[in-house]
DNA sequence: GTAGTAATTATACAGTTGCACAATTAGCCA
DNA sequence: TGGCTAATTGTGCAACTGTATAATTACTAC
């Protein structure tokens, strides 16, 4: 009866590594960041705490290599549906950006839970805080593009000065529905955030986006 | 040679868990809530960390209560302005509200870091829960009482259904640039976000809050 | 003054945490 | 088939966590 030891499969380094992150995201879903441990992430992971250091320099590089595939997930969930949109307007791809943005996967609960749990982190420096950066500008910097051709679209093309303020306007507005949805989703109806996004966009650029995503 | 005790002082039991409670914001605030500990925050209050356990019925209820003060402190520096605009038009009472709670100290990397390091307690429901519920609520009533008082002045009352929509649109752009405020404060300039707060949501509801906030 | 009492301290404890390190083993290549 | 190597496990440790509890002390009322 000697102790038994655990059999183990060999998975090749980039799957274990997406494994242990993958574990790392639900629990901090879940359970909130303070429970996700190395222990609980090797257990969900399948794996023994060792290798989490084996594959990882430190909790922290766990940490913030989650939060970077979260917030990629995130942006390419968002920005990817332009390839649907293709042959369309400006303006009825601008309104699909949005509604994207404010249904889910997107807008879940869960999504936002996972932003807020790393938003600590984020507020002390170092590679979230270039990643948080980064992932804003990407956003913003889509959403601008697709704004100045809607306008242009419209016959009122709009000096940069101007784009930028109309950018960070809407992402303002898309990034608090978004949140206020998360974290209340029985606050609003199914559809009422999507709606209310289209018609809060489109009366800041005198655009009409509700029908423009209708069609 | 006896091992000195620690002299001490004894001041009201009131502002004792006061101290507790700002000892807890300003770790929070500054190093993150991974950081709050009992030991943390006791030497930070000056007192032992047992002194905590007398005050408070463990680390949660002091995390409660911390919480419940930093949302009361937004929520009276946001809503509180209303006396100093009292005689002024509605439009100007919402543009004042506006305003201030985009400015410091509503809007401050400070406050938005503490928020944020609160979010993931919020989300795991209990006492916190409601005060976010209780929080939220009361800003968005306040919010769309100021819009229905400037929309009947400007002689367009609307219907409830409507005030609701609007309430929640402007309160996700304020929300929205709040917390982009505070998490990358050397993106905007000074004023930016006021200006871009009272232009947009002057958009959403058709009135030139940008006016109205200058007289 | 001086007792009484609530506030405060000091200490101890059991559980948890991140991590390092040696021992083991799975899969591959000759 | 039989090593070789890197992946994986198991164990241990020192530091830290929240909290309970007994011992002390500052203040108040008389």
């Amino acid at each position: 009866m000697t102790p038994e030891r655990k059999i183990f499969r060999r998975i090749g380094p980039d799957l274990r590594r997406e494994a242990m992150i993958a574990a790392m995201l639900a629990i901090i879903a879940e359970e909130g960041i303070s429970a996700a441990t190395i222990r609980a992430v090797a257990a969900r992971a399948g794996v023994t705490p060792g290798l989490i250091g084996h594959y990882f320099d430190g909790k922290d590089a766990l940490l913030s290599a989650a939060y970077a595939q979260h917030m990629s997930d995130l942006t390419r969930a968002t920005c990817g549906q332009d390839a649907h949109t293709q042959g369309q307007s400006a303006a009825a791809r601008l309104a699909e950006f949005i509604a994207t943005g404010l249904r889910p996967p997107v807008a879940s609960t869960q999504a936002v839970t996972l932003w807020a749990g790393f938003l600590t982190y984020v507020q002390q420096g170092g590679r979230m805080r270039d990643t948080h950066a980064a992932t804003y500008a990407e956003f913003r910097d889509h959403l601008q593009g697709l704004i100045a051709d809607a306008l242009t679209e419209a016959g009122r093309p709009a000096a940069t000065a101007d784009l930028r303020r109309h950018a960070i306007a809407c992402n303002a507005v898309i990034d608090g529905l978004w949140l206020e949805g998360g974290l209340l989703p029985e606050a609003f109806g199914a559809d009422e955030l999507t709606q209310i996004g289209l018609g809060s966009v489109g009366a800041m650029l005198g655009l009409d986006l509700t029908a423009a995503h209708e069609k």
